[in-house]
DNA sequence: AGTTTATATTTAGCCTTACGAACGATAGGA
DNA sequence: TCCTATCGTTCGTAAGGCTAAATATAAACT
């Protein structure tokens, strides 16, 4: 998201920010948010997490375009490939979008041929959404933003630079999805772990 | 940006995971979560970057929703509101979307009267954004996803604690963005630094 | 059994975001 | 003046999202 306004004040002041109200001392300058004014380290972080969110967001457009998928569809197929199947179910409970928003995720992966549906024989009222080798190759090649660009940069680090970052991010990570979206709860994100599951 | 396959090497067996098959080796392991092959830091750090990516994206469309607008048109009017005006080529230029787009995006606001366009009298092609009132406002109170989240927990962390998370955002931010996206040449994302412009 | 309630998925209709291509209006040279 | 580059808009098309409603099944009650 954007960035600019570095949430306004200071510390403090999250809050409805009386705008005008706050460049207070002499220096009239307009509405510009700030800036010159020496940013806090709540700004600073808050600015360094918008430019990843940022870099990754716009490389990921391009990413995808590429691969020929977009974004949201190699995440499908991504969820899908960890088990080679799933149902619209989970994998919507995954990426937070609605149950129909999947469905039409789906019909385009499907039209594609890098999924299949199979109605479910223990409970006919679901479908498992199987991967195909088309979609598995998909998969498998897809480059990933974040791979590409960063893990390079990452493992040429010092040893103790490495683990400092990696404890920073986790505990950002928490900051801000410990307290959110009940909507992923699972927040499995990376699936190692999978539970593997009902299998 | 999904996550799953864990980067490259590891990779090849993101498929029907054979489950228990895994953690061969004397895997230590149990950091946290399960996860059973141990995760080197590169793992770990992609996985923590794709939590922050995975929480904020799916935050800000309930965020956006809120405030009745969604998270791109208030994007745009946090660039407009930094100086008060724009052109249309500025702010595309820094969300990195097309002119097309942009145009569109523009005659939303404007019909929500956020925004005006108002054709520039030195080059008579270019047409200059300006913020109303009512945007400014929206600008102000528009809950930030990052700010609502984390500000609290991170100005409650220890004066070290916070040095050091700003200082590893900052390093991360630049892993990724330095070497990205033409599309966004300046990538000023956060602009402060800005000159503060021609005011 | 029969009825109600709950679940899983799909359908239908409607936005917003995005793009590329084509277009009109200007600006700036040559 | 004519040519070319820019800026912004319009058009057509597609993806991704959502809500509400429809379907089909499963489960729980009576």
């Amino acid at each position: 998201m954007s960035l600019n306004s570095t949430r306004t004040g200071r510390a403090k002041d999250t809050d409805a920010v009386p705008a005008e109200s706050r460049n207070a001392p002499g220096d009239a300058r307009l509405e510009g948010t700030d800036h010159r004014a020496p940013m806090d380290r709540t700004d600073k972080s808050l600015v360094a997490i918008r430019r990843i969110l940022r870099s990754t967001e716009l490389y990921g457009r391009e990413l995808a375009k590429a691969a020929g998928l977009t974004a949201v569809q190699i995440r499908v197929l991504q969820i899908v490939a960890e088990q080679g199947r799933a149902t619209p179910k989970e994998i919507c409970r995954r990426m937070g979008v609605s149950a129909a928003t999947m469905s039409s995720l789906l019909d385009r992966l499907q039209k594609k041929r890098m999924v299949e549906r199979h109605p479910s024989a223990h409970d006919r009222r679901v479908t498992n959404i199987v991967i195909t080798p088309e979609g598995q190759h998909a998969v498998d090649t897809a480059p990933d933003p974040l791979q590409q660009k960063y893990v390079k940069k990452f493992e040429s680090l010092e040893d103790w630079e490495q683990a400092m970052i990696v404890s920073v991010l986790e505990r950002v990570a928490s900051m801000l999805d410990e307290t959110g979206i009940e909507a992923s709860p699972v927040l499995d994100i990376g699936d190692f772990s999978s539970k593997t599951g009902p299998f």
